[in-house]
DNA sequence: ATCTCAATCGTACAATATGTTCATTACAGG
DNA sequence: CCTGTAATGAACATATTGTACGATTGAGAT
């Protein structure tokens, strides 16, 4: 892709971000980013429909750091095939997250944080439906699903608030609060 | 109050309400409600400050609804002292939200839900805190509060979208993925 | 019935934001 | 060095917001 291209890109998502800190999404304009970006108008539309694309396409950028290939692919150092190490993913997944926190916090500060829960939960939901094979069958598959990746999304953004605990703590907290984390307990 | 107001409050209300179930909120403009509402422009702004105060407002009447003050008030059916009868209370603000479901749909299925989710969540708790008494301190207490609080926030969200639980079912639902649906349980 | 005051109306207005167009300039990659 | 693509910035039409004000209506009190 073309430099320039990239840099402006770049310029945006900084401009953006950085504006994320000070003031919620509803409340930037777009000339606000352009400003703070340092490029032309056009430009800006030249890359982006709209201000919501924006959000996407940076919620996007996130995202694809976050659950990376590698998550998929790696469950190298973890040989017993599957299920086992619940705990091992979901603390990758916490390690890439703490990367982007930067980011990340000022998204979830404003009324944007509602576009990043979607996201999060989106890719969430992939991660835990394999992992709810054998379920009691007096609550609704669907509503445990929605159970689990709400309860590991909120789980994400009390952290982000929160400074001070390594994924490993955080991975403990929500493990402890969930059928997984006790192996056995079949309620 | 003067009739006059009244009337107005409720057309907007309405008007208001009705816009949410077809678009999102972020996409509809004041005056599209004052059109919907049939009023005048210069009467909304002497009603409402902003699009945002509105759906504040909105929010705050369905919150004192349904957290009336007879919740606080009515351990009347169960003399119990407090501490067991959670059951008893979650199931009572289900059905206070199962009243006004056909607002709260609307407002939750957009960007507007994200402020509802906060109201519901700063009632909540209030009702929840009392309730993290004697707790496994290997867990921080903020942590399990919020837990606790989004857990039953994000059912609502569900229950709302789908159809055809009852408040007992939904409250099942809760309890069985919680410490207090298994007293006992201290993990 | 009538009086009084407050609420509504609707038009007008200034300010701001949005998204598009286009001719011009600058630069990346071959 | 050449070509095509990206960036520029100004200009434009449109939409939205919030405020102002004089005229009208109707609620509630006497």
């Amino acid at each position: 892709m073309d430099r320039r291209q990239q840099k402006t890109r770049q310029a945006v998502f900084e401009a953006f971000t950085s504006l994320l800190e000070k003031k919620s999404y509803s409340r930037i304009s777009v000339q606000e980013i352009i400003d703070a970006a340092n490029i032309g108008r056009s430009t800006f539309y030249a890359h982006f429909e709209t201000k919501d694309d924006l959000l996407k396409a940076l919620c996007t950028e996130i995202f694809e750091h976050v659950f990376s290939a590698d998550l998929t692919r790696e469950p190298t150092h973890d040989f017993s095939g599957r299920q086992k190490d619940i705990r091992g993913e979901i603390t990758h997944i916490l390690y890439h997250l703490n990367d982007s926190r930067r980011y990340i916090r000022g998204i979830l500060a404003g009324d944007s944080g509602e576009m990043f829960m979607q996201f999060l939960k989106e890719y969430l939901a992939r991660v835990f439906d394999a992992k709810l094979d054998r379920q009691p069958s007096s609550i609704p598959r669907e509503y445990m699903l929605n159970h689990m990746v709400c309860d590991f999304a909120e789980t994400v953004r009390w952290w982000m608030r929160h400074e001070g605990y390594s994924p490993e703590e955080i991975s403990g907290f929500f493990l402890s609060t969930t059928p997984f984390g006790t192996p056995g307990t079949t309620r």
